[in-house]
DNA sequence: TCAAGGTATATGACGCGTCATTCAATGACA
DNA sequence: TGTCATTGAATGACGCGTCATATACCTTGA
């Protein structure tokens, strides 16, 4: 294996190992804290932002790695643990808005904060 | 939100989407190509690199962010595929060594190509 | 206005990783 | 030597993400 090979691996590895002590730290933390996980986080926190907006699912794939039907099973967790609500649109009707309840406000408001102490203290 | 809160979320996302396409990359290329998946890949890289000194179970748990249980499962699929063979160590009867066979090590000089090929195009 | 194709979301089967637990083997120490 | 704690690995239940579909709705064009 030729010594940039070497290099390349060494890199990718120290990446791989980056971002899985980031995004575990976070994950327990808000599991422990708040009782989300870390997809959960980060659709709150994508629908926080778009408030002004209102927000579609649609839009929402666009904005995250997840696949369509992963952000679908998230969403309908936030809804049943009643931090997120699907507001049906009458210009399209197969097309949903998201909004956060005063629930999920709350809880992205005080959630944000430990996300963003974590990326603070994991990102050099 | 603080504008470094910002700039600290920005580059999360960023290092998220890094690793995310540089990894679907890889897994996608090495499924099609020789029908295994990254994780698998990674035990066989590691195992391969180790190839000298005889490579435990418990020393591939401690160089991967995968979970003692991941490992053995992984190692499981590789040996049902037959690329892996698992021998028991004469000095401690728990533990067990594990070697490439003919055809892992083919597999592996193969799939290292690809794999390091991906790396160099997606790590910038 | 109607068929054909495209789009937005939901759903079910499936694979994989994690956690908790189990089991066998080892070590430590009286 | 006999207990008790520890260690290496495997296993089963479970949650979640993905893929392939299904369903409802919309759009286009003749």
């Amino acid at each position: 294996m030729a010594t940039t090979d070497r290099q390349l691996v060494e890199q990718w590895r120290s990446i791989q190992d980056a971002y899985f002590r980031t995004s575990c730290a976070i994950d327990r933390a808000l599991e422990a804290k708040f009782d989300i996980g870390l997809n959960e986080f980060e659709i709150l926190d994508l629908v926080a932002e778009s408030s002004e907006t209102a927000c579609r699912m649609k839009a929402l794939g666009e904005r995250t790695p997840m696949t369509q039907s992963a952000v679908s099973k998230v969403v309908d967790r936030l809804e049943k643990a009643g931090l997120l609500a699907r507001h049906s649109c009458a210009d399209d009707r197969r097309s949903l808005f998201l909004e956060l309840t005063a629930a999920g406000r709350k809880l992205h408001e005080q959630a944000a904060v430990e996300h963003r102490a974590l990326l603070k203290e994991n990102l050099s």
